[in-house]
DNA sequence: CAGGATCCCGCTAGATACTG
DNA sequence: CAGTATCTAGCGGGATCCTG
């Protein structure tokens, strides 16, 4: 009888990367998904269904174009929305596909890695929309406890 | 017959904040806890069991003190480690708590807010860690196929 | 339409020194 | 031990102008 789960030896096979270390190159990896415009931009492309209608595969990511992404993203730079989807995109997370109307067409959708990572940050993005009020009223307490001067 | 279904409702009714929009005040909490070290911080905080020996008891989130989060992460100077922390504190995510010993002992530990964002935050630090390889693979690809020069 | 290039400011993260 | 205080360099990120 193992002294671990069959789970807990995949998880250790599978960390052969720790970003608690400094040194490893999955903490730079952290830092750069780890980025507000990083979780929206994969918020947009990865959503489907109600919040996003008119798209033609019901099931497929759905591609989206440069100037979509730039309307949803209220506020976002067009030199952040640019940086950041060439870093996607350079990290395989997602694939943009230039189609040579005049003017251009580019389109934008997530690749499945970047399928993969959605899933994961799309919580992120949903946990700050839902407990925002919880938070604000935390905040309120710690700054009434201890005036600011 | 509705047209949505009760959990579409149910994901609606909670969503009265929407990041994408610039305006909404979720977008800046969005902004806070998108950080490398929230994501760590969390992380070891919320590790518990194998990966984080010795701690008592098996179920609740574990407290550990200020000099064990400092060697846990590697790298982090102690003015980035006490101003993660102050933030989560305020935030109502994690507690802070002095023990009048000398020196002086503090620990931090989650709270059960601190806690749900734990459970999808640490996500993304696996994902880092798990997919590091096939970022680095889609790197090299994007790099040699147009050379940065 | 979808960016590239450039300028420039602000703030942040790091280093260092000091303390209850 | 667990911070605080101060200084500074660097760069993230916005604004602006230009282009295939």
């Amino acid at each position: 009888m193992p002294t671990r789960t069959a789970a807990q030896q995949r998880a250790q096979a599978r960390a052969e990367y720790d970003a608690f270390l400094a040194s490893c190159p999955s903490r730079q990896l952290l830092d750069r998904i780890s980025d507000k415009w990083v979780a929206l931009v994969l918020a947009a492309l990865g959503s489907d269904g109600p919040g996003r209608p008119g798209h033609d595969r019901a099931d497929a990511p759905p591609a989206m174009r440069y100037s979509e992404l730039a309307r949803r993203l209220t506020g976002i730079s067009q030199k952040m929305l640019t940086q950041t989807l060439r870093s996607l995109e350079r990290d395989g997370l997602v694939i943009r596909t230039v189609t040579p109307t005049v003017p251009v067409t580019v389109t934008y959708e997530l690749t499945d890695l970047g399928l993969s990572l959605h899933r994961v940050v799309r919580g992120v993005k949903e946990w700050a929309e839902a407990h925002l009020d919880e938070v604000r009223a935390s905040r309120e307490r710690y700054d009434t406890a201890r005036p600011p001067g």
